[in-house]
DNA sequence: TAACCATAAGTAAACGTTTTCAAGACAGGC
DNA sequence: GCCTGTCTTGAAAACGTTTACTTATGGTTA
């Protein structure tokens, strides 16, 4: 299939159609050993200066590149990480990709993007075909995390850099990078009822997810330190998406004591809720609060701005390949479990509750 | 550094460390030779059926799992493309990535990512990361497409698939799939035009950029077969961004004569638009009517809906894909020009023009 | 019965590097 | 002048596949 080989082939020897430059090419041209100018491309072992200058000189004249692959194949790395999440689509994973192939980047790796739709057989399918590619390490922020596969990768491949972003795995002990669910819930909701609110819904994604786990925690901490009523009414827990807040807010907002706050799990759910709330001919601020989670763009670009929890989405991504890079270079594995605080950034979603109604 | 290798070193003769296993375990377990197994794997040559089922046997029973670098290797293949882009946080992007990792997937081929922030130093670094790494090909998507590092890739490399989406290299001839722009920037004014709008802003990206020419070419048109007065101070340059839209959005409705309708380069400069309005207490779509390009997901989110011009996203990703594993398959170079059309979507942020004033 | 062909399977070279090993050169200390 | 140790280089093995080439075996055809 390569041109240059077919044409190897169909006319004998054809000088010199548009053949690669390999290391031997060097040697030949420097008038020294292929050993010699690894040695000097690598500095590693001895070499004197007359032959570095001599090896470096034709490789600039020949433009020598070195050909990864071959380079994988000895050393097996391939400066490469698997990079596995639901969906780019996803605006959360958008920012959160950035930061980690830039940081990846800087450190001289590539990412390779898998998109899952938390779909186990599709994850499967991508963890097996990273494996066969030999990359160095993988990288999962996907809400719902499935232990068999991962278990399966450690068991197969237990000197594997594997870290978990933003979610962990129950039973099994790994990097994980987090922000602590618990505390941004439980912040959410005391800032809703700082401002006098006293009937709070929460609206989560995915019910299996540490995320909305957690972040329900964190709600009912708050709550139940205030001696609020949690409504089973006013919880609904779906997906981390616009569509499930839509869906979810409405429901809510329909009722009768419809609650004059709604926490929601993250941004896009927030988002939702105010299609939902417009459509009812609900007011933000004036007539419902509401807060979202992550400090994604959406958060900005709604009007009125959302007053929202915000996840330093950046900072995780850069320590989350920060820690895979050390685990390769010092090949040793830390299980570390980091956890990093998120903060309020007050918009204009939220109000003081009115109390006549 | 690989562990397995390590404690071979320290502790001599251990054995079985979770050696990877190879062809040539196999061949030892189905006995026969590693160009048998190879034969069977690939099933090229000839294999009789009872060597064929002993050599699935001993696969099956091994877990084997071929090494795709060694594979590469020889065959000079990866299974990989280089996708390259501005900046995947922009959701633009993530939509196009996604659908371009997905068919890419379908076809069995892996997506490395590549966010060049337009910056052609940062893009000519990973270009030569890809072409070392030996990936398949390269799927351009950046608005401002640099032709020096284009063309000097296209000389190391004439055999290398590229093709390029959503943009035109000028004097290159390369495989692309594009929106029809021009038509789209017409389609956009014209829709204006027929709400009565007389003065019409356009406020677009990078100057330089393909989209940007084009569709400001469209909305010329347009203004100009309806003899309307084209106004300088009305049409703004920056890039697609919402600051941008923003900003020139601000500067463009301070104006005395402030244009009835604003045509906005892509739905992020629309948004900024929104915000630029609703800070001046400028309402959409009474006072001001706003259409926006692409139709990505800013455009439902907002209030009141962007009416917009929709660029089919996915499929132009899908067919740039589909193009590049033609050419990798069939061996043969195109170079295609595919043309998607756009098509107006209606929503809420247009709507004829207050003839009192 | 010889010649030919299709089928089957093994041997070895190849892909482009890195790395181990061996060996040569040269210096300094005795 | 010999031994030891430090530099310096090259030959060759290795990484895990694919593939060209070789050889062997039957069966068919002339």
């Amino acid at each position: 299939m390569p041109i240059g080989k077919r044409f190897h082939k169909l006319f004998g020897e054809v000088k010199n159609v548009e053949k690669t430059v390999t290391i031997k090419d060097v040697a030949r041209k420097a008038n020294v050993s292929i050993s010699t100018v690894s040695r000097v491309l690598n500095n590693s072992g001895y070499t004197s200066a007359s032959v570095k200058e001599k090896v470096n000189k034709a490789v600039d004249e020949l433009k020598f590149q070195k050909n990864m692959v071959a380079t994988a194949m000895i050393k097996k790395q391939t400066s490469t990480f698997g990079l596995i999440i639901p969906d780019i689509k996803n605006i959360f994973y958008g920012e959160l990709t950035r930061a980690i192939e830039d940081k990846a980047h800087q450190h001289g790796f590539n990412v390779i993007l898998c998109n899952t739709d938390n779909n186990l057989e599709k994850e499967k399918e991508y963890l097996n075909f990273l494996l066969r590619k030999g990359i160095d390490g993988i990288i999962f922020s996907t809400p719902e995390i499935n232990d068999r596969n991962i278990r399966e990768v450690m068991k197969s491949r237990p000197d594997l850099p594997m870290v978990i972003l933003g979610s962990k795995v129950q039973n099994v002990r790994l990097d994980e990078v987090l922000v602590d669910n618990v505390d941004g819930g439980y912040t959410a909701t005391e800032h809703l009822i700082d401002l006098g609110h006293e009937r709070i819904g929460y609206i989560g994604g995915q019910p299996d997810s540490y995320a909305t786990v957690e972040r329900l925690k964190g709600f009912k901490a708050a709550m139940e330190e205030r001696a609020l009523p949690l409504d089973k009414n006013h919880i609904k827990l779906d997906e981390f998406k616009i569509h499930s807040g839509y869906e979810k807010g409405k429901e809510i907002l329909a009722e009768n004591d419809r609650p004059t706050a709604i926490f929601a799990g993250n941004d896009a759910i927030a988002v939702g809720v105010y299609k939902a709330a417009r459509e009812l001919g609900i007011r933000i601020p004036e007539d419902l609060s509401v807060i979202g989670f992550d400090d994604s763009q959406f958060a900005e670009i709604v009007d009125p701005g959302l007053t929202t929890i915000r996840t330093p989405i950046a900072e995780m991504g850069e320590k989350t390949v920060e820690l895979a890079v050390q685990i390769i270079k010092e090949n040793k594995n830390f299980k570390e479990s980091i956890m990093f605080p998120p903060t309020l950034v007050e918009r204009a979603s939220t109000a003081s509750v009115k109390k006549v109604h």
